[in-house]
Formats: C-alpha cells, sequence, structure tokens
DNA sequence: CTGTTAGCGCGTTCAT
DNA sequence: ATGAACGCGCTAACAG
C-alpha cells in the first residue's frame, strides 16, 4: 500500500502538492501535476479514507441500526437508504439489535465511536431510556417507525391504516371483528394499530369481546396460536380478524384452514405489511402496503441533508400507504 | 468529545499511561489506575475507533459485497454472517451491486481503501475479469456462491442439488422434463444446475426437445413467461417442469395455473431455494434448501480465521443442502 | 512503573 | 506555485 508520502518522493514534490492534486486544488503547475498524476498512476496509489477521516471528521459512513436483519421489512429499507445514499458515496454500516432492546442503545454508541456521520434506528420502541440517548448523542439521525420527539422521524401511517382496514371490513358487513396484536412497547405497532381497531369499533358501535383480542410477536407460529386462542375461548366465533402483520394474519389463516373453516366466507381476514407472502398465500390477503423502501429513500434523503446543512433541524414525515384489497375479506 | 490527552492531562499522567489502562495492559501502579479510570468515568471518554484504527491498521469491520440487498437470500447470509461477528465485535460494512457486474469489481477497491479487515463476496459471476481482481486484492477474504480459484469459498451444491431434484421427478414417473434456467455468466446456477439436469436426463436416455429448455432472470415475471414459451412453442408438452430457483418455479406455477393446468397431475413443478414463499403458494412447491444462513456462518468463521493467522490459507466449503418434498410434485 | 519520542496517512495554515 | 510544520487521536519502542 503506497502512501502519500512514497507518491510526493517519487513525484520530487512534497506531500502538500500531492494532496493538492488529489482534491485538485488550485496552486499547482501544470509540470508538477502532471508528475504527480502519473506517478499515481504508476503506483495505483488511492488515498486511505481512514487517515482522511481522522483529519475530516467525515466518514462517509452511514450506521444503521435494525431489529433483525432477516426480514422482509428491514431488506427493503435498507435497500432505499442504499438506493440514494450509494450515489453520493456514503455506504451503510449495519448492526442488528436481534430485537434486544439494549443492545438499540449499546449501537448508538458504538457507532458514534465509529464516527458515522449519521444515524438511522428502526426502531421497534419509543421508551423512555432509548429516547434520552438519542436526544444527547449530537449526531445527525432519523428515526423509522416510531415517533420520537426531538429526532426527524419516517413514521408510517399505523392508525390510519388499522382504521381503515377495519372500517372496509365493516362496510363489508362484519360486525364481530377480532384483533391479533403484538406487545405494546412497540408503539406504533402494538399501540397505534390497535387504537385504530378500538377506535373505528367504537364509532360503530360493535361491541368487543375479551377474548378476541390476543397478542403475537411478529412471526407466523404466533399468528397460529393467537388464532386458535380466539376460537378455543370466545363465547362467539368472530365472522372477522384484523391481525397488525401479514405473518400474524397468514399464521391465523393457517389455523383457521385446519380447522376447517372457509376463508374469506366464514371468517374474513386482513394484515399490514403487503409481505411477498402475502399476494401468494390462498386465498390473498387483504392488506396495506407500507412501502418501505420509500421510508428507507426518505430517511436517506433527510439524513443528508442534515449532515449537509450541520444544523439539527428535525423532519416529521408520514409515510404514505396503501390498502391493497385481495380475496381473504 | 474528549481525547486521550485530555485524559490524560485530567489525571495527572502520560497519554501513554491512559492508553495502557484502556488496553489493560500491565505495568500501571493502582494509584494511577485508579485515577484515570475515575476520569474516564466523569467525562464518559471513549476512544476513537478511528484513530486507532490509523495505528493498529484494524478496523473490525468487515465489507461484504452483495448482488442486491433485498432479498431472502441475501438477507439470510448476511444475518448468518453477523450471527457470527458480532460477538467477536465486528460490523458489517455494506455495498450491494444491484445486479451491476462492474461494480463488483469496484466495491472490491472500495473496501480497500476503506480499510476493512476483510470482504466478503456473494458472487454472480466467475469472470476472468472479476477473478484477477480478487486475486491481486492481498486482503483475507471469501467467496459465497462461485468457486473461484485461489480464494476461500463457500458453495451451495448446485450441481448435485440438481441431479437429486431431476431424479426424483423420474423417480415419480416422469420422463418429459423441461427446464427454466438463467444466465450462463452465472457458474453455480446458471452451468452447474443446468449440467444437473442435462447429465440426470441423459444417464437415464431420456430425450429433451429443444423448446424445454428456456432461461428467466431471477424473478417470478420471467418465471412465467419461460412457462409460457414452454407450453406454446412445445411439441410435446412435458410433464414436469425443473426451474433452477424458487421464484422461477412459482412465475411457472402462476402460468400453469391460469391455462388451466392442474400441479402436480398435469404438470409437476420443483424449484431450489426454500424461499418461505415456496412453502406458502398452492400446491407447496417442493424445493431444496440451501441453508444460506448457514453459508454466512461459515464465510464469517473462515474470514475470522484468515484474519488471526495473518495467512491467506484458502479453504474451501462445500454446504449441506436438504430436499423438501411438497405438493408440486 | 512511567513518560518521552515517534510515527500511522492525511489535510491545512502560513510562510516563502 | 510550493513546501515546512503542525495536528487529528491513538499505540508502540525505548529510556529511565
Amino acid at each position: 500500500m503506497s502512501t502519500i508520502n512514497k507518491i510526493a518522493e517519487l513525484a520530487k514534490v512534497s506531500r502538500t502538492t500531492v494532496s493538492r492534486v488529489i482534491n485538485d486544488s488550485p496552486n499547482v503547475s501544470d509540470a508538477a501535476r502532471s508528475r504527480v498524476l502519473k506517478v499515481i498512476e504508476e503506483t495505483g496509489y488511492v488515498p486511505s479514507e481512514q487517515a482522511k477521516s481522522l483529519r475530516t471528521k467525515k466518514t462517509k459512513v452511514i450506521g444503521v441500526i435494525l431489529p433483525k436483519i432477516s426480514t422482509e421489512t428491514s431488506s427493503k429499507i435498507v435497500s432505499g437508504l442504499d438506493e440514494v445514499l450509494a450515489p453520493f458515496g456514503y455506504q451503510i454500516l449495519l448492526a442488528s439489535t436481534n430485537l434486544q432492546k439494549e443492545k438499540e442503545i449499546e449501537f448508538l454508541h458504538l457507532l458514534k465511536v465509529r464516527q458515522v456521520d449519521g444515524i438511522i434506528l428502526v426502531a421497534t420502541n419509543a421508551d423512555e431510556s432509548l429516547v434520552k440517548e438519542i436526544l444527547q448523542l449530537k449526531k445527525p439521525m432519523v428515526v423509522i417507525g416510531q415517533e420520537i420527539p426531538g429526532v426527524s422521524n419516517v413514521l408510517y401511517g399505523d392508525y390510519h391504516a388499522a382504521r381503515d382496514l377495519v372500517s372496509l371490513m365493516i362496510n363489508k358487513g362484519h360486525k364481530k371483528i377480532a384483533f391479533i396484536g403484538v406487545d405494546e412497547s412497540d408503539v406504533a405497532v402494538g399501540v397505534k394499530r390497535k387504537k385504530g381497531y378500538l377506535d373505528v369499533m367504537q364509532e360503530n358501535k360493535l361491541t368487543i369481546e375479551d377474548q378476541w383480542i390476543q397478542k403475537g410477536i411478529f412471526d407466523i407460529d404466533s399468528g397460529y396460536d393467537a388464532m386458535k386462542k380466539i376460537l378455543d375461548k370466545s363465547t362467539t366465533i368472530p365472522t372477522a380478524v384484523f391481525a397488525v402483520t401479514d405473518r400474524l394474519a397468514i399464521g391465523a389463516m393457517q389455523c383457521l384452514k385446519e380447522k376447517g373453516f372457509v376463508i374469506p366466507e366464514d371468517i374474513a381476514i386482513t394484515g399490514i405489511g403487503a409481505s411477498e407472502l402475502s399476494q401468494y398465500v390462498t386465498p390473498s390477503l387483504t392488506t396495506v402496503d407500507y412501502l418501505n423502501k420509500q421510508a428507507g429513500r426518505e430517511a436517506a434523503k433527510i439524513i443528508l441533508q442534515s449532515i449537509q446543512q450541520e444544523e439539527y433541524s428535525i423532519n416529521k414525515i408520514n409515510l404514505e400507504y396503501r390498502l391493497i384489497e385481495r380475496n381473504s375479506l
């Protein structure tokens, strides 16, 4: 690996001049410039980002904290991020919490120490401890998926999407609608989507049996289990089920099919997420598309902007979503 | 951001001593150590990885080059990588080529300039230009998915998996088996899997009509198109189709269903990949599971090892695979 | 046990 | 137009 010094030596100039040539600043004689360029060419020299960063305090790296790497949501977001970041020469440094909340804070620090230029956090909670850390981080950052005061956010329309879906079910004539949710430490998915459901039910003066409300943990199996509980424990079997994620919904569908229910005739079902799966299960799932890739793009734009202008303006974006009506309802 | 100098000053010792305390090397008096620790505690000082890297030539970062971020294969591999890398304090720097071959080489350089400790390349071709670059890179590296001489590889059992699948079809009584492949610049998927198919067909003295062999480009739609061509152009309609990826197979299934064929009674079909989709389509798809997460884990182990021992031993691993028999055959 | 002295590879004044 | 000198924050060799 050749260094700037070696180039200077070979080209018989000072390091400074080499540096000038590289960053094509003015005040270099054509003679000197061409000598330097020639040597650079010959040696295949490339300046070390490493050392450059140490001086400039810029790394051209954006840290991304994900709850889990291997999910459709995550990979679409990252894909969207990369799409707008890459053309500007930024790269993505990944950190996965594997759903352990403490790690979100841990990685926040780690990324800061690594001197990333900005941090994008795909959050699964809005706990006080996390909020506190975020606010004192003093780095350009964007939180996706959870509303956190004092920082830029890219948010999904959780409440309204849930409302739309439940309203749609009611319009189709359903009155007995069950709910499969997730833990409420996840404000966006656990609280807001539930509220959307509860509000619409109440506005329509529909009653909800206690056992119609169950919880899962984001995977297909837990959707299955939740559905089983609803079926086993309810006094009245509902005619429709609103699950807060596609996977939960698909698990529920599995359970229903096994028990011999016909979807949507006996029991209708809807999810959220527009996962690829939702399109190919039978019957295809009515769901809402959250445009995760778009979320990534928006977050990237915000972070670039906030890196440039050096001032931490806070930016709140509410993403569009798209209701996809299919055959499960 | 406080620096080591400030800490030294506050603790009334030299930078060296502070450094010693941080890296808990011996030869520090308890008095000095505790003074330093106290100051560190108070100031919340954390050494800059940045500067440390400049000295030690180690960044604790592994560069990962992917053909596309947002695919099940990629995200599982990355997930496997992270699983073994994270506990050792390594992080992943992402680079996506978006299926542009030239970018593979470009990123190889970029990652080197960024001084990553190692590079993992999920390759989609084994072109000469790429091989050449890899060999002169002088960095610990592992290539996943394509066999490249002179570097460590983690390989899927492309040839044998294809053989197994086609053999299985023949055992089930099929004699007229069509094939949906991909471009042959992708040696693993394009060439090896095809060879598995051709060899088994020949060994069983089964003839193949020209039009039974079609190509797609990895996505569902192109599987659909390929199937359409087979149906439209063949003199004899085959009784089974072997697609080299699940997505291709699922696209083909869509086409068959539309045309009124019953799967697997009229025409059977198989894929490769064990995508989540394959499990939930109707009928569920017979496929082989390539254990991508395991591929990531293995690659990570190799790279860690080759970073430690400082010698670039080359390591070839052939991954296990698992045939999953379901209802499409 | 401790501090001094040197760089790692680069960008940046500030003279010349 | 050019280079000397300095410093980014840290580790490491060498004296003491």
